[in-house]
Order: C-alpha cells, then sequence, then structure tokens
DNA sequence: TTGCGTGCAAAGGTTTTGCATGGCA
DNA sequence: TGCCATGCAAAACCTTTGCACGCAA
C-alpha cells in the first residue's frame, strides 16, 4: 500500500504544518482558514475541509467535536506521529470558561481499561472529552488552597 | 420563585411529552419537528428550539451535544424530573453503529470523584459523553465470549 | 388587557458538493 | 499525460433572530 495520502500540494503542506506547530492546540476550520490568509496563503475553505478529512484518514490528525456551536476541531498527533501525546491522555472542558485542560492520569487510564474489560467497550480518548467546570470558575483553586496534588495526574491547559 | 417557566401553551406540553416518553433516548430537534408533524401538530423549528432551552434552563430537560453532525440532542430528566436518572451516570456512544449505551458504574462515579478531588475540576456526567468502539462492533461480545461481569456495574441501550 | 409564545421568513455559521481549472507525478 | 487537488460558488444543514400576530393568565 502506497496511499501514502495522494498527491503533495502546498495547501496539504500547510495546513499540517500548522498543526504540527500547535499540537497541544484544537483547532477549528475557521482558525485554519483565518490564518493561512493572514500569511498570505488564503485558501478555499473546501480545501481545508477536504484536506482535514484526509489527514484524518491517514491517521496524522484527529477529529474532535467539542465546540458548543457545532463546529469540529483538529488536532495534530495521529498514530504515525511522534510529536502528539494527546492521544494517551483525556481532555476536560471547562463550560464555563472554554478552556481545555489536557490530563495525564493512570487513574483515567485505569477506567478506560475497566470499561473495555468488563464493559467489552474501547473508550477513544482521543474523541472523548469531560465536560465540566474547572478550578478557576469554581473558585476553588487547588494550590491556593493549600493542598496539592499527590497522585500520579498531571495536568496542564 | 414562581419562576415555573412562563406560560403553559401547548406546544410546549407536547414537546416535553415526548421527551417523558423517551426518557432512556437522546433526541434531536429534527426529531421532535418530524414525529411532531406525523402526529398532526407541526411546529415551527424556532418554537422547537426556544423551548428546548428554556426547558433547559428549567432544569427539565439536559443539552448534548453528542452528534457527530454538530446537531445537539435533548433528553429528559432533570433535578426536578424523578424518572430521569441519566444525571447519575455517564453515556458511551459507539462511533461505529451509533449506538448509545447507559452505564451505571461506581468505578466511574470514582473518576468523577477523583478528578474533582485531586484536579479541582467537576464534570458534569450528564454532559459527558465517551466516545468509542462497542463490544457489538468490535466483535468480542462479553458474554457471548465466556465470562460474565462481576462488578458493579450494570449497562443498557 | 398584558405580555409571553408562536409562526414565518430571513439571516447566521459550519460543512458539503459540483464543476471547471490547475498542478503533481 | 492522467489524475488528483484546488477554487469558486452554490447548496445543504443546523440554529438563531426579527417581527407581527395569537393566546394564556
Amino acid at each position: 500500500m502506497q496511499r501514502k495520502g495522494g498527491y503533495q500540494t502546498k495547501q496539504k503542506t500547510l495546513i499540517l504544518s500548522y498543526l504540527e506547530t500547535h499540537p497541544d492546540r484544537h483547532i477549528t476550520a475557521a482558525e485554519l482558514l483565518h490564518v493561512l490568509t493572514e500569511n498570505g496563503t488564503p485558501m478555499g475553505a473546501a480545501t481545508i475541509y477536504r484536506q482535514l478529512e484526509k489527514l484524518e484518514q491517514e491517521g496524522l490528525v484527529r477529529r474532535y467535536s467539542l465546540d458548543d456551536r457545532g463546529s469540529a476541531c483538529w488536532q495534530y498527533g495521529g498514530a504515525e506521529a511522534k510529536a502528539g501525546t494527546c492521544h494517551l491522555h483525556f481532555h476536560l472542558k471547562c463550560t464555563e470558561c472554554g478552556s481545555l485542560i489536557h490530563l495525564d492520569c493512570d487513574h483515567l487510564r485505569e477506567i478506560a481499561h475497566h470499561v473495555e474489560e468488563d464493559h467489552g467497550f474501547f473508550i477513544d480518548p482521543s474523541r472523548t472529552v469531560f465536560y465540566g467546570i474547572c478550578a478557576k470558575c469554581r473558585g476553588t483553586e487547588p494550590g491556593a488552597e493549600a493542598e496539592q496534588h499527590d497522585c500520579c495526574c498531571h495536568s496542564h491547559e
């Protein structure tokens, strides 16, 4: 199989490159449209959607639908991508302020394992987003409130 | 506060009634539009969206955005609704066949607790959906494959 | 009677599709 | 040269908004 993804076009390169440069962000089609236009390479929306679809099929990027307004997001980091580690952890999205938190936590991986073993359901962390309210918006910032995490976890925005 | 939800109109009653009749389903605006029209009570889309928004604010229904195509769903069962227990558990959605699985599991509740305690993030189970692939679609049906669940969990479609 | 709710139509945003043209291999 | 990819425009969706009219209280 030499299905390496068809032709190598300027547009494809630019899109992938932008996603690669921001591996920790979830990027919308609108953002790509905007950024690429600003950088002097305007591009039809259709092209962006078509390329993102292909990149997704090639496993280089991942598609999320975590926007409230029904707009999808994409993130670099697929099976073939080394830099991306977001497929290993879960995402928390605050419904108040909209911030996206990446959560590396063995606890959560355990859960995925449990659900898989006992329920036969394979959870895809890369598609799954926990909705809720973050510490900042709740007013109970952990850390500012004395105690530190002592668990395996590691979170960052 | 007598904010019981403004006027009691035929449309509001019909919408709530349909949701009440299917407490275990996630219903889209399009489905409501279709069903109500078929039942001889056509209704403007705007009315449906406006009513759903109000019902949500009243806490009688819950809004999800689990459709791939960016269309939202609603489900009966809020704080004031006795019949609804879906706010207590998590939902698994199969990205292959689209089936929605309700998962009652102490394990998962523990997780929510853990994330809240150690990360300060309050997970809203009613908005959170796990995406993945169900046993049926993976071909490894638990049960048909010998072992039974022996954990606390209980799942149903 | 008062004011919220409705219906219709129009607008908004996101995503898809058709078709002729352009560019990679 | 032969396809695949692009661009543009139009269309398809889902959802929201404006405005005049209708109906609950």
